[in-house]
DNA sequence: ACGACGATGTATCGTTTCGATACATCGCAA
DNA sequence: TTGCGATGTATCGAAACGATACATCGTCGT
């Protein structure tokens, strides 16, 4: 779902790499850690779909334009470019989305085969304001079948291991308090509810 | 970490693939859903390693022996044999820890590369009963550390996102609420030490 | 003036993980 | 008897990850 969060960034405004990878650090924290390996290859998988398109140069900062190759930097480049074959590594390649990425946005954005994927949740969410108020409550309703599935299952009487070991006092620490975190996940998620009812256009 | 995963399983008793899978899932719960896909390569990763090693039929129910291959159903064994060149699909095989696999699964639960890892974490902790006392306040103050600067970051005013955009309800709402959960896992941790400080050995 | 250093920026490599699927056997129930 | 769901091993292609290479910029100390 690496897409659904590159296309709500662009959807604000174009942005390169480097730059997009900070703010997806920056939106969804530490629970999603997006390298460059994954990055790079989702931007161009992307673009190969037709979803985005590049920007030559049009980067966020105007206070950068671009230095045409072959002004200034002539001597530096084509000795850059008797070293290797490649092309003008270190220039920003701001991308924009197309209407076929809109469209593809949307698909994802309301996607009902979610609200299982914790990381996925988080992501649709904070790009909800994209949803109809109805599209909304029925995300917020997904995820919270899915909260309650889990804590009946947790719920079910298992003192014993699986193989009649007994659980020590940190596994069982651990899983009352991933109990109580999606007790707390599921209040939170019916405030969400009723505040959109409330509020909701 | 999937091997620190196993190896822990391991240790307890050898088991095959499936029984595997689903003490993981049992385990891990909806936090990490292991695959076959990634299951089945870490079992060969460490056998090929040398810290398990297969127990041929030796699998957990001794309800169910091994048929031998060639008494009652020799026929459809043959048959079978007849039709594609592999041996012996849905044998179980389990898989026990060896002395080798024993260290390794000592260096991966010590390992204080982690605390990041949301996971990670958990698997350690819910290992930690093979630490030590020093050990485990070591790993918990590790975890808190991390936490405390989720926090900490978090905390710095963002009130409008990169690019001087408005943050609106849901990406707020969906902020203040994780803030408010690591705050509690913070609690717990503090919680543990303060425990295993009162009680460890 | 210069050189070290860190932030910015694009890109790829090898490994691991994921999700789906294939294949195969067993037990049980319609 | 047949058909379906649980058990069981295995692989494939795609995706993600972590590390790293490469390159330029601005800045700061000397």
């Amino acid at each position: 779902m690496l897409e659904l969060a590159i296309l709500g960034n662009l959807k604000q405004q174009p942005v390169h790499g480097y730059e997009l990878k900070k703010r997806l650090a920056e939106t969804l924290g530490p629970i999603w850690g997006v390298s460059f390996g994954s990055l790079y290859p989702a931007l161009r998988r992307l673009e190969r779909g037709g979803a985005i398109e590049v920007v030559e140069g049009a980067g966020i900062d105007s206070s950068a334009p671009i230095p045409s190759t072959g002004s200034l930097r002539g001597e530096a480049a084509t000795a850059r470019l008797r070293r290797s074959t490649k092309p003008s590594l270190r220039t920003k390649k701001a991308y924009r989305i197309t209407a076929r990425g809109e469209i593809l946005f949307e698909e994802l954005l309301r996607d009902p085969s979610n609200g299982v994927d914790d990381r996925t949740f988080a992501l649709q969410l904070s790009f909800c304001r994209y949803l109809s108020s109805n599209d909304r409550v029925e995300l917020l309703q997904r995820r919270r079948a899915e909260l309650a599935e889990r804590l009946a299952n947790e719920r079910k009487p298992r003192s014993t291991g699986a193989g009649g070991i007994s659980i020590d006092r940190y596994t069982r620490s651990l899983a009352d308090h991933r109990n109580a975190s999606v007790e707390r996940d599921l209040e939170w998620i019916d405030s969400l509810i009723e505040e959109e009812r409330r509020i909701g256009a």
